[in-house]
DNA sequence: TATTGTTATACTCTATAACTATA
DNA sequence: TATAGTTATAGAGTATAACAATA
């Protein structure tokens, strides 16, 4: 219910043309989300979900979408890497991993192997198919990086990482 | 770049005693990321992420999340506006606007009002309710992003605000 | 014909509890 | 007892197609 009764929906005044500077009921042309943009959370939110549209464009020829990608990223440059390490470098939920590794392994990219030291690990190895897959995907995730970040020189870009991660790291 | 540097490590040891450094199938201790943390979109994402996980934890008291968030800011700094507009310029489907706004309005925080030029179209405006809850839930939100930023100084934060801008907008 | 708001729905992503087998 | 990996499942978030009312 409203409650408010602070702007007059059928009230007297100018009922015909008031297309100047006054409205009854206010109609906003220019939207102003200043305020919004003074928020670091949701400025990195619209950064990272801009770059991540291109980047699922770009990588679907990989069969890779970000979570994959990262994955398999950290498998290429980690051999034998747990998955309980990738949960904690990755800040991913071990249910989560599983069905991902689990295609990555089918597809022929990874290979589980025993853990030399922990009976209950298991050891995750990129396959031959899976490096070369991976050099590729990089080249191509860093590509579209630097197409998406083209506003901004490199000292910038370097700024803006460093930046980053003094938030979350 | 630089993505190198720890790949090769074949090295022969191998020997008995697995305990020492080295094992035939590789046990990775410290894991390597500095791929990733090349990448923009990765970083961003992760700071984005970490800063919305207390944003959840802080403004759970006023009942708002970060989508309800950011639509009732943009409804607070302008009455009127149309859920066609916070779309375009919140980046939001129309559809998965519908129930966040009955569910806004059944709270009593705010009005729709029919639009002054449009007949299709339905104005939003705050009630004072909501304008008292959003003048809180906004200072909590800026607090809450200081707090989280605090190892970087006020020029690094805004000119980390700038340079994420320059990606997305 | 194009647009606003809406419904219904499907798909993805993320989160929680509980089980097993090893340590 | 604690940890690695797994299973099952629930919940939230995001997506597309189609429709009615208005422009």
């Amino acid at each position: 219910m409203a409650t408010t009764a602070k702007t007059a929906t059928r009230s007297p005044a100018a009922r015909k043309s008031k297309k100047s500077t006054e409205a009854t009921t206010a109609a906003v042309d220019p939207i102003d989300t200043t305020y919004l943009q003074s928020l670091m959370g949701y400025n990195a939110r619209r950064a990272a979900l801009s770059i991540i549209e291109l980047f699922l464009e770009r990588l679907a020829p990989y069969g890779l979408k970000p979570v994959d990608f990262s994955v398999m990223s950290t498998i290429h440059h980690n051999p034998g890497v747990t998955s309980r390490q990738l949960c904690a470098a990755l800040n991913l939920l071990p249910p989560n991993l599983v069905g991902l590794i689990q295609s990555l392994e089918a597809r022929g990219l990874i290979e589980r192997k025993p853990h030399p030291h922990d009976g209950r690990a298991v050891g995750l190895h990129p396959t031959d198919q899976g490096i070369a897959l991976m050099q590729q995907a990089e080249q191509t995730a860093s590509d579209l990086e630097v197409e998406k970040t083209s506003r901004l020189t490199a000292a910038q870009r370097k700024t803006l990482l460093d930046l980053l991660q003094k938030i979350y790291l």
